[in-house]
DNA sequence: CGAATAGTGTCTATCAGACAATATAAT
DNA sequence: ATTATATTGTCTGATAGACACTATTCG
């Protein structure tokens, strides 16, 4: 557009040399005189300098609870494509236009497993940005915690890559152990890891993971989301001792009652078998973050 | 590349039928049987499709302390440009290609302050993603909280914004009040913004920060990376009394002392004026995060 | 010495942890 | 009845919070 000889006079006034060049005034004049409305019309209809951007993808730590074998659960693919071939990794994606990336986790979640989530089972982690995380390219990506009430069976994926449940658990030397349906084991250590290979920085997204739920099972448990609605202090319990690395057995459900009863509200009661029936609990609300 | 009728017959040994087309085959090749190393400079080479891709920055939430005023400050910037002039926003600015995160925040506050920090003193806090939150594109953040000890003075930035430190502090009813120089005001409550606008989704990411410091006051409280390596008691209180909203006079020293004896460690003793002098102590190393 | 400021000590109610006792159900 | 499992109760040591007391400095 023209500048008016007003303008340029509003300009100078602000203390613009109108010796300025012609793009330059131009600028000035739709940042710091024209309307809001204005500004944005302009901004929008001038081609923008192209600096370099980075892709944006979520990755997913996805738990979930196996009643049966009283296990617990993460979602794993094995990468059948470069980069990583071969190498455990965890779900995710790349976060699209005109969606927060809280959208994003809960589609990659559906498309995986056909669950639809609300913002109440999934939690932002940490955001990763090293430069060289992703060999292919710049690629930040935010990690998400994700729990879900159920064990589903997973939707069969593309060809590139294999979806499945591991058994994930911390041992007493803090070591964090992901055993695949295979059998085949990766140990994550804090100093390095041993066994099946995992992509990118993921091994340090899971670590992180268990960190976070550690500190938060007294406080803010979400984790206890994959018991579902009707749990027993038993269960609770079991998930205490995935995060803890201690074992079951030096786990006191007398204390634990007492040190989680204001978290949770009893609902019922379930016979397990032999023994006097469990009662049932539920995760209470309270004000996530 | 040409492929040969040894690559199409290991292709199809992969269940991949010979009559897709050339680029596919090609793709498949590189991803499933070539090495990493060949499959990288493939990937290179080749043009990639061009993927919508956000703009990434961060905003900073520093902090730093008024020993004079026994005052918690905050540095803001009051912006002369559009979008949102003349509104209070949070520093912040463009993540580069190889940087991450941490390096943005640590490079802004030398370009604003001068100080060059470590990773001890900032934390990241979230990331931003909601579409529309900058009006201008789609641009992602990740929110950090930096801890100055000391409260230095302003570099000067370029003309489109004026940076100062601004009083901060949670009153009784979970309000946080924000004092520009002016005086001038806002008020950020649970439900809304009064008094002088904030940019973007900055207020948000304040409250989020207060919220997020005060739950670590009795755990990790980094925050007191604030005081310096010298610092009294009192000046806990004080720090304390800002981000909880309790008035000073309801902070119990002698409890205090108590409840934060294991993060702290006594390192001598300051003279306050009249009165028996202030021992001072200095914040633990403890691992972060 | 008195006022101002800061550190130390004491009492109590609460609670986490260890462990013992009781309740319920299956066989 | 016996065994397995779960819940309830008791004892104790630690500690947060309320409050009183002692210590140090200034004028």
């Amino acid at each position: 557009m023209e500048l008016t000889s007003k303008n340029l006079a509003d300009l100078k006034d602000l203390g613009f040399d109108t010796d300025l060049s012609n793009s330059v005034l131009e600028q000035k004049y739709y940042e710091m005189l024209a309307t809001e409305e204005e500004f944005l019309e302009w901004y929008a209809s001038k081609e923008s300098p192209n600096y370099e951007k980075p892709s944006f993808t979520i990755d997913n730590v996805i738990f979930a609870y196996d009643r049966d074998s009283k296990s617990l659960k993460s979602l794993f693919i094995k990468r059948k494509a470069h980069p990583f071939k071969d190498s455990l990794a965890l779900t995710g994606g790349f976060v699209e236009p005109q969606e927060n990336t809280d959208d994003t986790c809960m589609r990659e979640v559906f498309e995986e497993t056909g669950l639809k989530l609300t913002k109440d089972d999934i939690e932002q982690l940490y955001t990763h940005s090293t430069p060289n995380r992703d060999p292919r390219g710049w690629v930040i990506s935010t990690s998400y915690l994700t729990f879900l009430p159920d064990l589903p069976e997973i939707v069969a994926g593309d060809d590139a890559k294999e979806v499945f449940w591991s058994d994930v658990y911390k041992d007493s030397d803090d070591n964090i152990h992901i055993i695949q349906p295979d059998n085949s084991e990766t140990i994550i250590s804090e100093t390095d890891v041993r066994g099946v290979k995992i992509a990118y920085d993921h091994a340090e997204i899971i670590r992180i993971a268990f960190k976070r739920i550690e500190n938060k099972l007294f406080y803010h448990p979400n984790i206890l989301k994959i018991l579902g609605s009707y749990f027993t202090m038993q269960e609770v319990g079991i998930v205490h001792s995935k995060f803890t690395g201690t074992s079951l057995e030096n786990i006191d459900t007398s204390n634990l009652r007492k040190t989680t009863s204001h978290l949770l509200t009893e609902n019922g009661e379930r016979s397990v078998g032999v023994g006097r029936p469990s009662k049932t609990y539920q995760l209470n609300k309270f004000n996530n973050q």
